[in-house]
DNA sequence: CATAAAATGCTCAAAATGAGTATATGGGGT
DNA sequence: ACCCCATATACTCATTTTGAGCATTTTATG
């Protein structure tokens, strides 16, 4: 094990990165922790795999705790990039050629270490992509170019954009982050294409997000892609949540992790027939109304997270 | 671009890896593409990221193909193994501290390139993933020293056996291919344990399968695990199936690649009120019975991948 | 003490699922 | 020609699982 260690430190120009979308979830912002670069960019906390570190993981976690003081709690590897655009136009630890990305969900926002860190909510860079109040305006003025683009790719270009930003009567499918992301590098709305040295007349940031270092706006839509997948078949949203909760503080952390509004008395029957919670016993009256019932997940289920997870009784029409 | 690809040819220490899992189904086996090391044990193909090769997928499509004279259709990044057990024990490319596994999906299993590639079935590696008959001997073979072990784990040690296996009245979930092996492993009942230095007793090779060279068994765990779910809602499976088909095949492929049965007349509902085939207007009388009707996937299914995928309507109880 | 604001509880129709039973249509003997 | 076998294909039906509402309870507030 510490052979393979040695073997990692070697000096040389391939360099292994390890970058991480660390996300929180703060009242009913979902937050992803960031950092500005010297050029003013925001991007994620990444750095080199260093010689210390025996597994991928542990040098994240390393990594991550050094330079944000956020401890990690659950991690998962989403996605080895290395294939296109890794140049070193911005960034701190440009250079690697191959960047593996992480997910890691921590319970409690802290201040953000660093000075330069900050939690940000992620609908920052991906506008289009919160539905609870309604389809939201930069869709509005992300829809023409898109189309504009899209005919040039003839009817299957046009299906994609139809399936994907779900126009045309297609229905929104709040998991293909990474691929309208793709979309709209592909037609040049957003700046990182133009950065990459291709062409592209950039949207007004409302209506395209704000831009990040290299490729860290994919790894983040890969990230938020992969966790609302997730949430559905795993009960991975606890991670986020604190120890105790009402049903309306989960239901309503579930709404903004997936950007779209739950039917309520659905989403209890959901929660507490798959005896994902328990009660605590306690209530709390903090909000006006009839007091809520606090709970628990149930310990079970977290180990080795083998029970379902949180589907989503989505709204059809509203 | 080009920029980048030079970084990676630089020599040194820390090469990257890129290892396929290439799946083809012939008749009612699913099969995997092998090579034999030089020592004689089985190993996915693999081989060092090279200079020339622009991205990942680039690097490993067209090493593949090189080696094993098999054109990839269907290529996904797996996961990226670098965390434990690369050690040198064994096998070709190993020295790579890296290495990412994709999973690659032919449609035709040509007779296997060069002279040491084979196609196997994958149960030859995992004899208790095969339900189709029945619950598997292997399971039967591995059950008393499985429970013996997770004992010393307590509690939680026999929830998670009993939860991953189906024991004790769980059900079985085809989709936890990864986390089986991976219990085997730490229960020391596989050989790559022993292999890797550490303490076990590995079972006869009837019941804990074929070993494969370094980590290659864990990628392929991984790989049949991703197509299993993978499969339920996006329709990959077509990519292993000829132009056109009965839909009796389509199922068999389907159980051949889950490993379980399921019922005959809800998989054709499913199939046909989804739209993911239509009729080719042609039959085909071979087997004996009535003349099925051949059917086709119908291409906009296929475009960006976009519509669900097959269900399984598994069979409770037989 | 009425009213607003939540949290909970319950009901109901439509759609999806799991399991069968029944019918159709070839080929291969006799 | 006729019967039988093996499949393929068509329908049925009872249960569950969803999507949507309406109704009731329980506090805080003015």
């Amino acid at each position: 094990m510490s052979e393979a260690a040695q073997q990692l430190v070697e000096p040389t120009a391939l360099a292994i990165g390890l970058a991480a979308a660390i996300v929180a979830a703060t009242g009913d912002e979902p937050r992803v922790l960031v950092v500005r670069t010297r050029h003013g960019i925001d991007a994620l906390p990444s750095g080199p795999l260093e010689a210390r570190h025996p597994t991928l993981e542990a040098g994240l976690r390393n990594w991550v705790e050094r330079q944000t003081h956020q401890a990690l709690g659950y991690v998962e590897q989403l996605y080895t990039f290395g294939d296109r655009d890794r140049r070193e136009t911005d960034g701190e630890g440009a250079g690697g050629a191959l960047s593996v990305a992480y997910l890691a969900l921590v319970r409690e926002a802290r201040p953000a270490g660093a000075a330069d860190a900050s939690w940000q909510s992620w609908y920052r860079y991906f506008p289009w992509e919160d539905w609870r109040a309604g389809r939201p305006s930069a869709i509005a003025a992300i829809e023409p170019p898109l189309w504009e683009w899209a005919a040039q790719g003839g009817k299957l270009g046009e299906e994609r954009l139809r399936l994907n930003f779900g126009l045309g009567g297609a229905r929104w499918n709040e998991e293909r982050v990474l691929e309208r992301y793709e979309l709209l590098y592909e037609a040049g709305l957003v700046p990182e294409r133009v950065r990459d040295g291709k062409q592209g007349a950039p949207l007004p940031e409302a209506a395209r997000g704000v831009a990040m270092a290299v490729d860290h706006r994919r790894m983040l839509a890969t990230a938020i892609g992969r966790l609302r997948g997730k949430i559905k078949y795993r009960p991975v949203v606890f991670e986020l949540m604190p120890p105790s909760f009402t049903l309306s503080e989960l239901q309503q952390i579930v709404e903004a992790l997936s950007g779209v509004r739950l039917h309520k008395q659905n989403f209890r029957r959901l929660v507490e027939q798959q005896g994902l919670v328990e009660e605590t016993g306690e209530t709390r009256a903090e909000t006006g109304g009839r007091p809520a019932r606090l709970m628990r997940y149930r310990p079970e289920v977290l180990v080795e997270r083998l029970a379902p997870g949180v589907r989503l009784p989505a709204l059809r029409r509203t």
